[in-house]
Parts: C-alpha cells; sequence; structure tokens
DNA sequence: GTCTATACTTGGATAGAC
DNA sequence: GTCTATCCAAGTATAGAC
C-alpha cells in the first residue's frame, strides 16, 4: 500500500485534478474487469480506457491490484446504496421478489456483478487479495440478511428461513447466475428461474396467510 | 487448434509416453487452474507441476488455452460419472439433496468446481474461450435436470418445479456457493445453509404426501 | 517425443523531465 | 500531477538438438 491517496487537509489547491483523475482510473478498472476479466485488467488497459497514462495507476494506487480493489469499493458502495433505496419501498417477501429481479435484470446489463466475480477469482493468482476481497463481500451478506428478516417478520416462515443463513445462499445464487448469463449472453434461463419463484414466493404467502404484498396506494 | 492429438490407430509405437505426458500435463492445468486461478495458470506453472519441460504444453495442445480447456473436460467427465454412480443410488428428493450435499463437500475439498469458476471467469479475456465452457457446462446442466426429473417423478412438485428451469438455478447456486466457500475458508455457512434445506425438502415431503426417502433396506 | 535455447510480446514498476 | 522513457520479469510460441 505505497501510496493511499492525497489525503492532505489541503487549502484549495488542484486535487481536483487528481481526483478526477483517480476516478478515471477506477472507472477504467471497473470497465476494464467487466469487459476483458481479471487477467485482462492490466495497469496498461486500464490506463487506455481512462484516456490516461500508465504510470499514474502506481502514482495513485501502488499496484494494479490495490486500484482493482478500489474499484470493487466503488461498484460495492454504488450498488448497495441503490439496493437499500429499492428494498425501503418494498415490504412482503412477493415485492422483495420483485425488487430482486428488477435489480438483477440492471446488474445483468451493467455488469456489475461481473466485477465482483472477477475479483474472486482473480483473488487466487494475486497473494493476499482474498481477505480483501472477503471483507467487501460481507456488507452484500449483510443487506441480504437484513432485506429479508424485514420482508419476513411477522410471518410464519421467519422460524423456517434464518435470514443469516439464506441470505448466504441468495448471495451465492445471485453471483452464480450473473456469471453464467454473461458466459453464454442468454438471459432466458434465468428469467424463467425468476418466474417460477414469484410462483413459488406467491404459494408461500398465501399458504402462510402473511401478508405477502404491501399495501401501497 | 493446431494439433489436437495422436489420434492415429498406431500398431503399438511409443504412444505410450505421449498419453502419459498429457495426461501429466492435464493434472497440472487442474491443479494450477485449482490453487492460482486462471490468470495463475500459465504454460510455465502448468509445466512446472507437471514435471515436464514447458514446450510440451505447445506441442501436444497447440496453446495454453485448449490444455485448460482440455483439463476442464477432464474433471467434468471425471465428477458426472462419479454423480451419476450416486444418484442412481438415491431415489426421492430427500435422498437426492442428502447426496449433493455429500458431493458438495467433496467438491469442495477436491476444488473441482473452482476449475470450472475459474474458467467462466477467465473465458472474458480469452477471445474464442466462451462458446468454448459454455458448451462444457449444458452437460452439467443436464445432468441436474434429469436427476430432478426422476426424483420429483410421481410427486405433486413435479408441475410446480420443471427440472429444466430449477435446474439453471442449481448450477448457479452450485457455483455460486464453492467460490465463496473457497474465497474465505469457511465452510460453515454452505453447511448451515444445507441443514435448512433438508429440513425444508422434509417438509415439502410429508406436505406433498410423497415417499420423500427411498425404501432402501 | 522431449529437451534446451531463444525470439518476441506484454505487463509491473520506477526514474526523471516537464 | 502527469507524461516519456526505460528496466526487468514473466509469458507465449517456435526452432533445432537429441
Amino acid at each position: 500500500m505505497a501510496r493511499s491517496g492525497t489525503r492532505s487537509v489541503v487549502g484549495q489547491t488542484s486535487v481536483a485534478g487528481s481526483a478526477e483523475t483517480r476516478a478515471r482510473l477506477v472507472n477504467g478498472a471497473i470497465e476494464a474487469l467487466r469487459e476483458e476479466g481479471f487477467a485482462g485488467a492490466s495497469a496498461r488497459e486500464i490506463a487506455r480506457r481512462s484516456g490516461c497514462n500508465q504510470g499514474l495507476v502506481f502514482y495513485h494506487f501502488g499496484s494494479v491490484a490495490n486500484l482493482l480493489l478500489a474499484a470493487l469499493d466503488e461498484v460495492s458502495a454504488m450498488r448497495l446504496a441503490h439496493y437499500q433505496a429499492a428494498v425501503d419501498k418494498s415490504g412482503g417477501l412477493s415485492d422483495l421478489v420483485e425488487v430482486a429481479e428488477m435489480i438483477f435484470e440492471e446488474d445483468l446489463d451493467a455488469g456489475h456483478i461481473a466485477v465482483l466475480a472477477e475479483m474472486i477469482s482473480g483473488a487466487k493468482s494475486t497473494p493476499g487479495l482474498g481477505p480483501e476481497v472477503v471483507a467487501r463481500i460481507a456488507p452484500w451478506r449483510e443487506f441480504t440478511s437484513s432485506a429479508l428478516r424485514s420482508a419476513l417478520m411477522n410471518t410464519p416462515l421467519s422460524a423456517l428461513l434464518p435470514p443469516e443463513e439464506i441470505a448466504h445462499g441468495v448471495v451465492a445464487l445471485y453471483l452464480g447466475l450473473e456469471m453464467l448469463a454473461h458466459l453464454d449472453g442468454d438471459r432466458s434461463k434465468v428469467l424463467a428461474l425468476f418466474d417460477k419463484v414469484r410462483q413459488m414466493t406467491a404459494l408461500l404467502g398465501a399458504f402462510g396467510g402473511a401478508p405477502a404484498q404491501k399495501d401501497r396506494r
């Protein structure tokens, strides 16, 4: 971690330029991870996409791996904020499933999850990267867990489906579905699956007698 | 695909040496993918693990990518045969879940699925690799689908759970769970999840009235 | 078929000019 | 803070000896 950034308290010096370059590099890194994968996300490739010089990767982030982690942080923060906003507007389990599908499609189109997937598999080849990636996945699981918890609240299902444990499966499923859909460019299989989940959810809601859909008008 | 192997009808010439070297390289490639990931599975790394020369990768397989595909073929064939044998001995849905857990743990220990995961994410950086990997995943989905079909046979669940669609989710889940478990080296989360699935299955079986466990003695 | 040697390319990382 | 130039390590791939 040679340099973690211009953290100075600066008056109003040209930090603007620096911050913008850092942002461009982070975006370039996201793009490279998404389109070329971990193995293809080299300093040169990222710099090319960022429209700036290769040496800046090392000046600002110290190493390619650090830049890639910053990219993962960026995607993670962006998406979690978005998820949270979407979930806040939803109520029961049925709502949650609908929100999940909408979010899944957005992520698929934009390749957000590909960034995570590439970092997970790339972690094997770069010493020390694993723990860093692990730490960045925890918030996803926590978010999912708490979304499930509030959706199942006051429902007979909550005894049967402990949020923490299901959340892990949901994150894994999300990751796997995204990798497969990106690989073959076919989203029909995952859409069909979401349909089934929706059906099951409706059935569970009816059976449990709990309000499966929030009453909103 | 410069050279796809000594396919000659050979009398009894020294094909033995060749075949053994090919096998060693394939095993080395599996090991490298598992432990170093796609980005770390170079010709040199594989040759080192195989105890033979780097040039042989190109002599026998034409390129590193081709060797990696051969490695995926090998793992795929090996595991599918094993899965099939295990599933053949099982009956209803409960049996299937138990078999799935056993198999999952084996795969986790041996890192078999890591090979698949690395190839999926590595496919992004190597032109032409994507479709080849896609073709090698299809059998996994087909296997899962037919295992589900026979487990759900004569069960009220079969109307609710079309095997083809669920299979895709199962494969994705399997993949995602394995990646996460390998990343953080913690299998407790996935084991807890399997416990829940087992419970749910038992409940479904009791509710549907179908034999959830095969009668075997 | 296997090994050594080597040509060529790409990538990580740093030095120094501006 | 950014760019050019450069060093060095590692990788793919091939040629040629054995």
